[in-house]
DNA sequence: TTAAGCTTTCTTTTT
DNA sequence: GAAAGCTTAA
């Protein structure tokens, strides 16, 4: 028997929401346990589940700022909240901490900074930053000129990243994961260990380091710790399945209070991320940590017609270590069960899929309710040419991302170094739009900043914010053609405060916009886009008051899923990893060959565990599907690099049993 | 610093 | 087989 926490306040009657959701639902919903693990299928109503207990602790009368909900993505975060604002109009949704792990782990280290040698404006290092700086750090201290060939800085990000993820030192990865590199241990060490003395020299936390300082911050600080275990009342984990060993830290540490519940939803089925560190066994597991866990199962599906959802069972009944669950249809019929598409290769593949596509849209399927998903972007080419030549609207999920590109990154570095001074990488991508500037130059320019730098900020405001940079860093000692350019810059810096205080966040942009405006004509021939995509940016910016806050939401998004691309009406091209969570009426899976799907290297590698993810992987492209399913494989890979190669149908596809598919023949 | 030419890589990428 | 990244020479 769990204690009992305090829910109701007397004057708050229950809510009742027994016409909304169906009994499994309803259960969960209002479980009095203190420990809940809510095991929801596929297309099941999870978030629905999840944001009317959200709304039922409210109505409950608890307090917004008593409830934490962790998602992964920004995107779910923002539509569960919007929900919950839907059906609680009144409550002050705003203070209630809703967020990515990320996100929140920021929230505490921002207001905790101090504690752990930062500052609170910190600069957010993303991925392109972490690799700069790494590989800044492999031409130092990791060429050893003998003939053994040193790891590559990418090789080195991702291994410390899996481990620090996984809560395992970096040599546990090594011996584990790239025993082949074992020679280089030592140099291996010596710049793991420069890497994080810079970013803490820097003033700069990288996406891990944020999760990891956060738990440092309240693994370390019993005060802390306690302060927001007694705030939150109610921690609730999305997308539970996908949790590494440091978010699952991170749950423990902030619903550990004793009045604290913890509501844990996920699939144990959809769990697709172990290669970022995530593991199913903090799901499968849950009852073993909690013994007076309460567990709830949601089998009813919603989504999929019978037979999409038949051979979604039969498909994931193959593995071994799972919750034993059957989705049952909410729906019934279905005019056409799951077509298996064999093609003589992939031009072919991708032409059927096109013409089928085409006739759908002709008898009146909007285009956005179709996807065509895949293992890799790589499979997708075909499809993209034959869609391209039928003249039909499609959107694609790869790309690079609006934050990563590098004008954007540009602006926003001039940003960044004004508000934490001590950002070298930010430091770097300034000085080197600067014509004649090259790595050596930027890295004597940085010497040359960062000798004048304390004495800058001991002159500095009681705040310790620099606002004069010209005045500070005009005297430095730079070579004549660099000079004006110098000044410009710092100029520009100056430019973002007014009177001791920082300008508005879309101010400073439209600043520095200008700033980049002549570096940009002479560098893009696409100018005119970047410089459209500024203005966006700015227009962006206007959203927020704060600069610090700016920068930290755009650090962490990632991606621009604000607005536009979702009224567009167009068909989607997808990896199968970044399908989960959505649906569409008709669905296209292709590419289904051993060797590309499960991958080569999986089935090499004889990893049990790696071919059940993949198999997971699978049934989340099946139970992506409403109304019609279509999987397809060609039997030559035209484009293999060793030339033409013959190919076999996926073994996922002899797990699907054969009469719940009708063979097509194109 | 830049550009030609040689080498490497070819799965997924919530933040 | 193609694209991106890295090295080397100018």
């Amino acid at each position: 028997m769990g204690r009992s926490y305090p829910v109701a306040r007397a004057s708050s009657p229950a809510p009742d929401f027994s016409n909304e959701l169906n009994p499994e639902q309803l259960a969960a919903v209002e479980t009095e346990a203190r420990h809940a693990l809510v095991i929801a299928g596929a297309g099941s109503g999870k978030t629905r589940t999840l944001t009317y207990r959200v709304a039922r602790l409210l109505a409950l009368g608890v307090a917004p700022w008593r409830i934490l909900l962790l998602t992964f993505t920004n995107k779910a975060a923002k539509e569960m909240l919007g929900r919950v604002r839907e059906l609680c109009p009144c409550d002050d949704i705003g203070s209630l901490w809703g967020g990515t792990f990320h996100s929140v782990a920021n929230r505490l280290l921002r207001r905790h900074a101090e504690l752990l040698g930062y500052t609170p404006s910190f600069t957010i290092l993303d991925t392109d930053d972490r690799r700069s700086m790494l590989k800044r750090l492999v031409k130092e201290l990791g060429d050893d000129r003998a003939s053994a060939r040193f790891p590559k800085a990418d090789v080195l990000s991702s291994m410390f990243s899996l481990a620090c993820n996984r809560g395992e030192t970096w040599r546990d990865v090594l011996r584990a994961e790239y025993p082949h590199l074992d020679r280089h241990e030592e140099q291996i060490g010596a710049i793991c260990q420069a890497y994080e003395a810079a970013k803490k020299a820097n003033n700069a936390m990288d996406f891990d380091d944020l999760l990891q300082n956060a738990v440092m911050l309240l693994g370390r600080h019993e005060d802390v710790r306690e302060r927001y275990r007694n705030q939150f009342l109610h921690v609730l984990v999305d997308e539970y399945q996908d949790t590494n060993a440091l978010q699952d830290k991170m749950i423990d540490l902030l619903a550990g209070g004793p009045d604290t519940s913890l509501m844990a939803v996920g699939d144990d089925a959809q769990s697709i991320y172990s290669w970022r560190g995530a593991d199913v066994r903090h799901i499968l597991d849950f009852t073993e940590r909690f013994p007076d866990a309460a567990i709830f199962k949601i089998e009813t599906n919603y989504r999929s017609v019978p037979s999409i959802l038949e051979l979604s069972n039969a498909a994931i009944a193959a593995n071994k270590r799972r919750f034993e669950k059957t989705l049952r249809p909410a729906r019934a019929g279905g005019e056409m069960i799951p077509a298996l598409v064999p093609a003589p290769d992939s031009r072919v593949e991708g032409m059927f899929v096109a013409q089928r596509i085409g006739e759908l849209i002709a008898a009146g399927t909007p285009p956005r309710d179709i996807a065509v998903l895949y293992r890799a972007h790589y499979n997708s080419l075909d499809v993209q040419m034959e869609l391209t030549r039928a003249g039909i609207p499609f959107k694609l999920t790869s790309g690079v991302r609006f934050f990563e590109q590098a004008h954007v990154k540009d602006a926003m570095a001039l940003l960044r170094l004004a508000l934490n001074p001590l950002d070298e990488v930010s430091f770097r991508r300034l000085v080197l739009t600067i014509p004649k500037v090259g790595n050596v130059m930027a890295g004597k320019l940085w010497t040359l900043w960062r000798e004048a730098l304390p004495g800058v900020q001991a002159a500095a405001g009681g705040d310790g914010i620099v606002h004069d940079f010209t005045g500070a860093f005009g005297g430095c000692r730079v070579s004549p053609g660099v000079r004006p350019f110098w000044g410009a810059l710092l100029q520009a810096l100056d430019g973002l405060s007014e009177e001791g205080a920082w300008s508005t966040p879309d101010a400073m942009v439209e600043n520095a916009v200008a700033y980049l405006d002549p570096y940009m004509q002479q560098a893009y021939d696409d100018y005119d886009e970047r410089v459209a995509d500024l203005e966006q940016l700015a227009e962006a910016a206007t959203t927020f008051a704060d600069v610090q806050e700016f920068l930290a939401q755009t650090s962490l998004l990632t991606n621009a899923d604000g607005g536009e691309g979702d009224a567009s009406d167009r068909v989607t091209l997808s990896t199968i990893h970044q399908a989960k969570g959505l649906e569409w009426k008709i669905v296209f899976v292709i590419s289904l060959c051993d060797g590309v799907f499960p991958h080569r290297r999986v089935i090499d590698a004889g990893d049990r565990d790696a071919l059940e993810e993949e198999l997971r992987l699978f049934y989340v492209a099946v139970t992506r599907a409403e109304d019609q399913l279509y999987l397809s494989y060609p039997r030559v890979n035209l484009r293999s690099y060793e030339g033409s190669l013959h190919q076999y149908p996926s073994r996922f596809l002899s797990f699907c049993p054969s009469e719940l598919m009708e063979q097509w023949d194109v």
